[in-house]
DNA sequence: TACTACATCTCGCAT
DNA sequence: ATGCGAGGTGTAGTA
């Protein structure tokens, strides 16, 4: 495509506030938070309806750069290219496209008011335990959850038989180091503030790294496996349509 | 577009293996490591040359849906939409898009061999201040950087005058409670591997949270303000060329 | 493959 | 605004 047709078609659809996106080879440029460079190569760009804009390269997951909404953008006509120039005055990033060729374009303003629901998530974990205290212990009487305090958050709060306060940090997928620093945070803090000697820890998760409950018996606390929930519903609902795969 | 005329460009274009970009109006669903889904609304859907997928809302930096690549399509053309289904047999996770109209379609071979140049990383932070000890105090001596032990891995290591051994966590940003604990982690580890009392640790970092502060004071640490390298290099460089902004 | 920690992480929630 | 923790986190590096 014609640099210019594409300096035209971009500044019409950028006035719309439409989504665009354009296959092109390009050079980049970026400044801010760390400073990046990429050599020339095909990539597909977007910018959406509110500023964010990203850049594809054609394999890989992420976007190679990326700007959040709330910049603005300039292109320049040059003689043999164009300038894309992105600018966020509040983060202070800056991020440069020298665009070289571009292959196609195509823009249109996108109608889309629908959130995505989530179930299976550490909340929703920490809710069935919450509804189900025997897969802690069936001496667990949980008293809340997800309880935000000045120090953090504990995700299931209680306590057992004897009165013994319980905290458990639940983790959707293995625990690691950092879980059961989190677990041992949390216990110094109400035995702190409660004035108690003994705060039982528990990690609630489908796994442990070995370092992990290492670190774990070492302080006392203990592990329960406690598989997350909603797991593979889709999965194991469709196995059979989807032998075809 | 003509839904049967999106199938035939689809799956052209999904043999030749081509970074495919549509806009369609779509409900979603996802199943694998939670479960999602998605109502009626406009989306940008790409799907990239191995196989990656995304899919993006007209706001919002990340994209709502995704699949990693290694898994397959196949879509299918009902009587009033199409299904798109995607499928990763080895993470078990499947995405499915009914998609009920198709507003535009395009796709190309991208050709792209060029890598991220990255600077001002953590890595860059830990490096800066082995090469320039005097940032921590004009008594460090830094031994080595970035050293990976089998319980983790240390950003900077060095001593003192005295010959006290002297662990540095480097954070480029705001150190937190997290970054506190990973000291915490591996000066005890030092201290039982080494069979020495006294360790000190350095927090380096161009700012504290009160609380990380707090706790790094109790478990007598203490912190040195260190800026990250390599901020705003093109910000500040460019400052009068974008006085337009 | 599993574990560890960084990331231009992003995002939401609570203070 | 800042702090804090989760995320369908992703990604790289190492054992």
């Amino acid at each position: 495509m014609d640099l210019r047709e594409f300096e035209y078609k971009f500044e019409e659809s950028a006035n719309k506030k439409e989504f665009i996106v354009f296959f092109c080879k390009c050079k980049i440029v970026y400044s801010g938070r760390a400073e990046a460079s990429l050599g020339k190569g095909d990539r597909l760009v977007g910018v959406k309806q509110d500023g964010t804009i990203f850049v594809h390269q054609p394999e890989g997951g992420n976007p190679i750069n990326y700007m959040k909404a709330g910049g603005c953008v300039e292109i320049i006509k040059q003689e043999y290219d164009i300038l894309f120039k992105a600018y966020n005055s509040s983060t202070k990033e800056y991020l440069e496209l020298e665009i070289s060729r571009v292959y196609s374009f195509m823009s249109r303003k996108l109608d889309d008011g629908q959130k995505q629901l989530l179930a299976g998530t550490e909340a929703d974990m920490s809710d069935m335990i919450k509804q189900n205290p025997v897969l802690i212990s069936k001496n667990f009487k949980p008293l809340s959850r997800e309880e935000h305090t000045k120090f953090g958050f504990i995700d299931v709060f209680g306590h057992d038989n004897n009165g013994t306060l319980v905290i458990i940090e639940c983790k959707r997928y293995t625990a690691g180091l950092d879980a059961v620093q989190q677990l041992r945070r949390y216990v110094e803090k109400i035995k702190e503030l409660r004035g108690v000697k003994n705060v039982s820890g528990i990690i609630a998760s489908p796994k442990i790294a070995p370092n992990a409950e290492e670190m774990l018996k070492k302080w006392g606390f203990s592990w329960k496996l406690v598989n997350s929930p909603m797991r593979l519903v889709r999965h194991n609902k469709n196995q059979k349509n989807l032998s075809n795969y």
